[in-house]
DNA sequence: TCCCACCATCTGGTCAGACCACTTGACCAC
DNA sequence: GTGGTCAAGTGGTCTGACCAGATGGTGGGA
């Protein structure tokens, strides 16, 4: 393994994954009042201004309910949390946590074919190129981390000639919750990057601005991994 | 106008919302850095800790980089940033920004009929009697607002029962934008929700169990209203 | 002349303690 | 009951200090 770059941890980035875990957990449920921050802070043995960051970030992303002068409420996190919470929810305790990696590829298949009918009908000529230069890179390598990154790029093109805030918002997180587990997803993933026929058709598509064929031969691109991965899941999930 | 709960904006909120406007409008391009937090604290005449959650919880949201010792730095929103932007990008400058607008019916249009046909494949018997419950209630009454509400409620029993938690995440999202605008934009959204009709043969369809129809169905239901609030954008942008 | 160890000085990270503002609930007078 | 009062607890904010990492200039040595 390469040398990597040491990951410090602040003491608020500690503080809130604690929290962060009592809450995903179970451990406080929803509508239960936290620990004050001055109880917090003495029970974690760190200065209150660290805990009151790491619950303000909590607040943002409205998994708690800060009241001034009342008691900080757990929220429930299924109702409120969004897309940012996803990586935290594919792991938990540890183990991946079947029933959401089932959903991020239920997802993927519903969104890639509709963004990629919308980047055949919006993407000038430019695109073509484009796709074709990554999808040369992406063939022209035996690594599958490097077929990853490029796959992720040549899906990134999309996304932007689709002109779409929602859909690159969307991206932007799926790739955040992806990309840190890329080493680790690059094998199972192979059987996809590998088919760059595949990729190549649905570029033609694209490249021809027929948003109905691109939509279904981005369908070919993502469904023959999505089924394969999707029956290995069950397997795992019977053990 | 009812009585309405005052909204206290906490001086991290300001001081939140004036650093999001510089990096979201173009203030602070992607790449530049920041003042220290010590100088904008004087800028803004608030307190170093002050600036320091706000910057934090921009951090958190990816869009800036604060390393220790060196610059704090703006990453670029549009790759970087997740969902929960969303409501931010959907008003800039005070003006509804049509393109982004545009972005989110077209998303929806996607994702709706997607997650209406998992939950077809999922949902349970009581799925049907809840559904029809909830479309009881929007029929019953006249008043916009409340016939969104329920239509609302509507989607997110959809979503429960497509047991999806990537979904669930974004339905959360794309909510937490559209409540706070619900009054302004029931009148535009009348046209959707007064088609009882519709949302019945979707119930019907996802009671059923069959995924095709029910992903039919849900397009029937989403369709027109987003067909003619686009035609109404576009003569928007015009002028 | 060139290189590099060193250090001043910038940045963010953390802490302690104080005080203000708000909510809550108990208690009391009406 | 109703409303007022008050103490105690909670979050909100500030000040000032010090720690720790990054950066760039500088002077000494090769």
């Amino acid at each position: 393994m390469p040398l990597q770059p040491v990951h410090r941890r602040s003491v608020p980035d500690e503080v809130f994954d604690q929290v962060l875990s009592e809450v995903v957990d179970g451990g406080i449920g929803a509508g239960e009042p936290l620990p004050s921050e001055r109880r917090l802070a003495e029970v974690l043995g760190v200065s209150r201004p660290a805990v009151r960051e790491a619950l303000q970030r909590m607040a943002q992303t409205r998994l708690l309910e800060v009241r001034h002068g009342g008691a900080t409420t757990v929220r429930d996190f299924r109702r409120y949390a969004g897309l940012d919470l996803l990586p935290r929810l594919l792991v938990r305790g540890g183990d991946l946590d079947t029933a959401v990696a089932r959903s991020v590829l239920e997802a993927r298949l519903v969104i890639g074919p509709g963004v990629a009918a919308l980047a055949a009908e919006r993407g000038g000529p430019a695109l073509e190129a484009t796709l074709t230069e990554t999808l040369d890179a992406l063939a022209a390598t035996d690594d599958d981390v490097e077929r990853q990154l490029q796959a992720l790029a040549f899906w990134d093109h999309v996304v932007d000639a689709a002109d779409s805030m929602v859909f690159r918002l969307m991206f932007n997180s799926l790739r955040a919750a992806y990309e840190p587990a890329l080493e680790a997803l690059a094998p199972v993933m192979a059987e996809e990057v590998g088919q760059v026929g595949a990729y190549r058709v649905l570029t033609a598509a694209i490249g021809a601005g027929d948003p109905e064929t691109a939509r279904a031969a981005a369908d070919r691109v993502l469904r023959p991994a999505t089924t394969s991965i999707l029956s290995g899941l069950s397997a795992l999930e019977e053990s």
